[in-house]
RNA sequence: CGCGGGGUAGAGCAGCCCGGUAGCUCGUCAGGCUCAUAACCUGAAGGUCGUUGGUUCAAAUCCUUCCCCCGCAA
């Protein structure tokens, strides 16, 4: 098929690969570069890369609602359109756009986790799977009829980026099925009682608010591990925390309780023992390496 | 030129401001102790202090060139 791919982050380079590999991928439409990175260079995004290296055309419009833009995009005469994590919404004229529609790979099982961080937000709910939705687009944000759907359960030790490599995966694999046997699928609706929206991650939320529960805290970790990273200041200084377990021990909320031979810090009921952590300038590392040379004192409330 | 931190034994750090032939914790190796151990004791190996040039009697330490890593911000 003719198809017209609409992506920007990591997330999307697996799906666009194999769409490459099987279909005729007319026009790939991503963010435009911005400035990002040290020394605020234009930075173009993962899919803009990916595209460029494979000779294809390449589109970065601010906005689709703009009936110039349109008209370009129409003339590709592709048809369908494949959008994974794009960032820009779909007026109803681009839905309207083609044969086939416009087909979604999103990182949740839908109605779970609509919206931006589905990944992030299933475990730091504690879900126990996961899973990739193929969804016939709608102009309501994830709320399409859903063509296909793969679970993938998530280990107690799973970090967001690991589910997020995963179901990147996941996401090719079947959407490639789907596109397959595309006529023969009866698209479901979704059941709207059952909604649930994973909102943005803010940077206000990274910061270890040790007055959580410490299963709480240690989900967070988890989930936004390696990015964004949840964190912590001690002497003015920001420590990334990348893994931590729960720790039986109580203290005042943010107590280092050992700062020497490990890293225990006591939350609202038990304590995390911090086993993988950042300082600022350096490379992650296991914590107990760092602690051969850096000590935290104890007692210090975090 | 967006702001900032850092590159010192295999690992993590100190020393740098106030120049004077390198130190700590751990690991490694050897030996000892012990019923035993990730414990303890003794000893040893291991570093051109990222790179270039300079200042100096003397540079990890001051100035300079370049390379690399990272935090913030986006």
């Amino acid at each position: 098929m003719k198809i017209v791919f609409m992506g920007t982050p990591d997330f999307s380079v697996p799906v666009l690969e194999k769409l490459l590999k099987e279909h005729e991928v007319a026009a790939v439409y991503t963010r435009a570069p911005k400035a990002c990175g040290r020394g605020k260079h234009l930075c173009k995004t993962p899919i803009h890369l990916l595209a460029e290296s494979r000779g294809i055309e390449v589109r970065t419009p601010k906005t689709l609602r703009d009936t110039t833009e349109q008209e370009v995009l129409r003339n590709y005469h592709a048809d369908l359109a494949i959008v994974a994590a794009y960032g820009l919404l779909l007026p109803q004229e681009v839905l309207d756009m083609f044969p086939k529609g416009c087909i979604n790979v999103h990182a949740s099982l839908l109605p779970r986790w609509r919206g931006a961080a589905p990944i992030q937000r299933a475990i730091e709910a504690g879900d126990a799977q996961s899973g990739i939705s193929i969804m016939q687009m709608a102009l309501a944000l994830d709320a399409g009829d859903v063509l296909s759907q793969r679970a993938v359960a998530i280990t107690p030790q799973m970090t967001g980026g690991e589910l997020h490599d995963v179901l990147s995966d996941t996401g090719a694999a079947l959407l490639a099925e789907t596109l397959r046997n595309l006529d023969k699928i009866t698209p479901q609706k979704q059941d709207e009682s059952l909604v649930i929206y994973a909102e943005k991650i803010d940077k206000a939320e990274c910061l270890l608010d040790f007055k959580q529960s410490a299963d709480k805290l240690a989900a967070k970790i988890r989930a936004f591990s390696p990015f964004p990273a949840m964190y912590f200041v001690y002497n003015g200084e920001r420590f990334k925390v990348y893994e931590a377990e729960i720790y039986p021990a109580t203290g005042l909320a943010g107590e280092i309780l050992e700062g020497g031979q490990a890293l225990i810090i006591a939350t609202d009921n038990q304590a995390l023992r911090i086993t993988k952590i950042q300082r600022e300038g350096k490379q992650p590392m296991q914590t107990n390496d760092l602690l051969r040379g850096f000590k935290f004192e104890k007692g210090t409330i975090l």
